[in-house]
DNA sequence: ATGATTTTGCTAATCGTTCGCAAATTAGGG
DNA sequence: CCCTAATTTGCGAACGATTAGCAAAATCAT
């Protein structure tokens, strides 16, 4: 049969990205965990970001170096405001989409299906 | 002195970005290339782009298989619309961010200082 | 043309990510 | 509990896109 088990590398991993809202790099998962003593296999953290890839656990960005890094939130749909300085990421929702969605319609002839944006500046507590 | 050379390869990588209005892998450029009787080697091609790149004559994007690829645009800030069907890369103006900018300010007390968005769809074409 | 400077083309190296497979874990009865 | 079947892990090797090194070729100003 097609069970998933639960399983301690997978807690780790899961509780790890659920505590540190920020987009960690697969290496810098592994780190982490081995800091605390949690002997995971960095091909198990690549597993498992997968994983919680599919069930829209995380969401997965490429870093400027090409890396790509994970971030736990929530699977409806969102966009991430991500802070220069400490780099927490806030979860806002996009209402304004309907005026781009005209704007494409109208001037390109262009129907619009779906949409990815992120923001970058400082957040409250750096600001 | 630091000058700048204008090469056949460079000539031929930007002609050919400039023609395909579609985000293109170094790899397809290689081949598109090739095919047209144009002996570019694939570095050639990859040290074009990031010249072209710190140029803003073309932007960078990673598709969904984690490749790398590029299209010409315009060095001023814009975003794309990304044809689903076709290719086809327009661009478009973003004048509605400053609601977005007011929005995460007011709910995240986030200040905005940068942005990124895509548009997905049909074109006028394809549509 | 000449010579300094930049660019190209190969090839080899790099490095993040994926694969393969035997050993270890898990879940679910009996 | 204990057994077994199914899944997951850990390790190392393999992979593939990108970068680096360097001698040979191309460019440009004189
Ligand atoms: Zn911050
Ligand atoms: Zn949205
Ligand atoms: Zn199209
Ligand atoms: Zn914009």
């Amino acid at each position: 049969m097609r069970t998933e088990y639960s399983t301690r590398p997978r807690e780790q991993i899961t509780a790890l990205l659920r505590k540190e809202r920020r987009y960690l790099s697969a290496a810098e998962i592994y780190a982490l965990l081995r800091k605390s003593r949690s002997k995971v296999a960095l091909s198990t953290v690549y597993r498992t970001l997968g994983l919680l890839e599919t069930k829209r656990e995380v969401s997965q960005r490429v870093d400027e170096h090409g890396e790509s890094t994970y971030v736990s939130c929530a699977p409806t749909h969102h966009h991430h405001a991500i802070c220069r300085k400490c780099g927490k990421v806030e979860e806002v929702a996009c209402e304004a989409m309907e005026s781009f969605a005209g704007e494409l319609r109208t001037h390109h002839g262009f129907e619009l299906d779906d949409h990815a944006m992120e923001f970058f500046g400082r957040c409250a507590a750096c600001k």
